[in-house]
DNA sequence: TATAATAATGATAATTGTTATTAGTTTGGT
DNA sequence: ACCAAACTAATAACAATTATCATTATTATA
């Protein structure tokens, strides 16, 4: 993979990041500092970036793709009223190694919806 | 809700169908018996269903969502090459319960991704 | 250092999956 | 039978993502 400016920015833009923004939002982001910047260079990147396992990508948590720095063990909540993504720790490897035999499982997500303390009481 | 002849034609085809399809599957395989049906009508009819909880709509898994008439618990293998979806007995409930306290789960899904016997020595 | 090969880019068109709109039809309670 | 509510088919609109393409940047090699 050639280096470039542009992936450089996206993957910083990200790790500052903790709100596991969309394609999109990293784009916006980014805009104000880097105008000549295109959406689909955003996708790209981070869709390699996430093939590289540099980055994980969230899907089914929204209708958008979400992409995450972290790629330690953690899982997601999302709230369904004001879409905050927050990560949750748990550990799954081993209870899905140990109880999933019949399917070569190659990768696996957990995704959480509910709502949050922020707007429980809205 | 109203009865209406379509919205039974779809459940009956979802209670056929072990392969949990998603929307224009169930469409093209209404269409031949009843020429008539829109997709837009399998679409609402399929998202209603997964509502009353009569169903079971499955995100996340690919591209598209997908719907299950099995309602029991049990989680969802899709194999990469085929993209076929296999179900995964796993009683995954308690263990969920009593590791997330900090959040609010009103749902959550596991989805499973690997490669399945079929494909395995293509 | 110049050059060639390759991989990246920005801009935008195209595609895909899904939902909204609209005008008209079916249904069930009175 | 009448009426309001819920339904329908068809299709337009929409949002998210990917593909295309001409150009530019990066890296390897002569």
């Amino acid at each position: 993979m050639k280096y470039s400016k542009q992936r450089e920015l996206i993957y910083k833009k990200l790790k500052a990041n903790p709100i596991h923004p969309t394609a999109e939002e990293v784009y916006l982001q980014l805009k104000p500092e880097y105008p000549a910047i295109s959406l689909a260079t955003v996708y790209r990147n981070l869709n390699k970036l996430a093939q590289n396992n540099t980055i994980k990508k969230i899907q089914g948590l929204d209708a958008s793709d979400r992409f995450d720095h972290n790629t330690h063990e953690h899982y997601h909540f999302i709230c369904e009223k004001c879409h905050r993504v927050y990560d949750v720790d748990l550990e799954l490897l081993s209870y899905i190694n140990d109880n999933v035999s019949n399917y070569n499982v190659k990768s696996f997500d957990l995704l959480l919806k509910g709502i949050c303390n922020n707007c429980k009481d809205l």
